[in-house]
DNA sequence: CGCGAAGTTTGCGCCAGAGCAAAAAACCAC
DNA sequence: GTGGTTTTTTGCTCTGGCGCAAACTTCGCG
């Protein structure tokens, strides 16, 4: 059985929390303590969108714990996720790339801890904390790699390929060694997947099954490992024969 | 017949050439002239590479005239056409988003006339000049709405719809008013549009055709004209009978 | 422990669109 | 004009993976 994951804590305001994370990494103790004086901190439970496409940015985030899935929504009702955000980053900056409504929809992929702030205190922060903006900006300049990427991957790529490169990404933004292998850290369904990599749910699913006989990966309910890495490598560069 | 195309003119390097460049807008002439006096000019033949993928960023460009098209090419030789930028816009600012080398490679899409300055400069710029950097990460913001879009376009329609929604992204950002229409205002192949849309130059000439004999859209060698943009626009949202 | 909901697996038929091939048309340079 | 190159059109075949349907498994909860 799975041992039952702890309900996350909500943590102490002291400024250990945010010396690791990199817009804050250089500043003393006693700036990064003014700025979490201006912060509110929120646990999220699984599945629960911080904020919402279209609506008007009125607060920046950083999340301290957790995955934050990063989705849109179509006309027809159909959704597209477009990365997820691993603990440690700011988001929902559409203020600092001249925007007023967030662009895009974030709903917690596991259980979250995140700091917000009014959208006011960005402008503030750019100019009195130094290496904050740049920082920043590098984040999103990651981001716009990864989503050109992905184009690219959804350009040129059959399906499985597609498939294996999100669970390779995936662990390597989010994984964590288990007893055999690298698992994805939060919980995720085929149908996530399948929203990641353009496809179905009926399509992943066969994929990790046939994946899963050659012992590529493991998995169970929301749950995935994988089990041979180099393996998955091979196959999304389309170096391994078709598993269908 | 069709008109011959006018080789462009190597433009004087005056101030009211940047003028209406929203980065350098606010600026007073004089600050203007700093700039120019600064960057280096050049005039481009179609289909020639600015900088390629990879190569060190060591310069930023702002396209005075024509059209630039970003792409990247595939491990296996495909290109996939990620988004055309149009005149008055900066390109190649990779150092703005703590890039090191040039995330994709900058084709011109037609003639074009372009203004460098060594990367050195941009922290300069930053500094020196207001709103410099926000006009630009105002541009950054846009591209990364557009790439959102296309990730989403790709991942939810049709081919038919796909290549709808470009034709309409095309005639609006490059659009010229001609007498039966909207054309594109640079030379574009069947084999370009299939690069945009993810499919193949075969389908896209097929789609034409079909759309011609509609009379939704009227088209020569290189050359396309939106003559009903109202029923492309139906098209796009699936609201009309596929044209096949 | 039993029930219902959520998530997963699997089979089968079908079709949009890729791939291949070949011809036609448009354009260019001389 | 002529010859050669590039671009476009069109026909035909074949298949990856979607859509639908139904069963099965796992989990949470009263």
């Amino acid at each position: 059985m799975s041992a039952p994951i702890p309900r996350k804590t909500m943590p102490r305001l002291d400024e250990s929390l945010l010396t690791p994370m990199p817009p804050f990494s250089r500043l003393e103790k006693r700036q990064i303590r003014e700025i979490l004086d201006l912060a509110s901190v929120r646990r999220f439970d699984e599945g629960v969108a911080v904020f919402e496409e279209g609506a008007p940015a009125e607060r920046f985030y950083m999340l301290l714990d957790g995955y934050i899935r990063v989705m849109r929504i179509t006309p027809t009702g159909e959704q597209v996720i477009a990365l997820h955000i691993p603990s440690g980053q700011l988001f929902g900056i559409a203020q600092a790339l001249g925007r007023t409504t967030y662009p895009a929809t974030s709903v917690t992929a596991s259980e979250a801890i995140v700091l917000g702030w009014p959208m006011r205190l960005w402008d503030q922060f750019v100019a009195q904390y130094d290496g904050f903006a740049s920082e920043t900006y590098k984040t999103v300049g990651q981001r716009i790699g990864e989503m050109n990427t992905r184009i690219v991957e959804m350009a040129t790529q059959q399906v499985e390929q597609r498939v294996a490169n999100s669970l390779l990404r995936l662990i390597n933004q989010t994984g964590r060694k288990v007893e055999n292998g690298i698992e994805i850290d939060f919980p995720i369904t085929r149908q996530d997947l399948s929203e990641m990599t353009a496809t179905t749910l009926h399509t992943v699913s066969r994929l990790l099954s046939a994946w899963e006989k050659q012992g590529v990966v493991a998995s169970r309910r929301k749950r995935i490992t994988v089990t041979d890495p180099h393996r998955l490598v091979l196959i999304c560069r389309g170096e391994a024969p078709p598993s269908r």
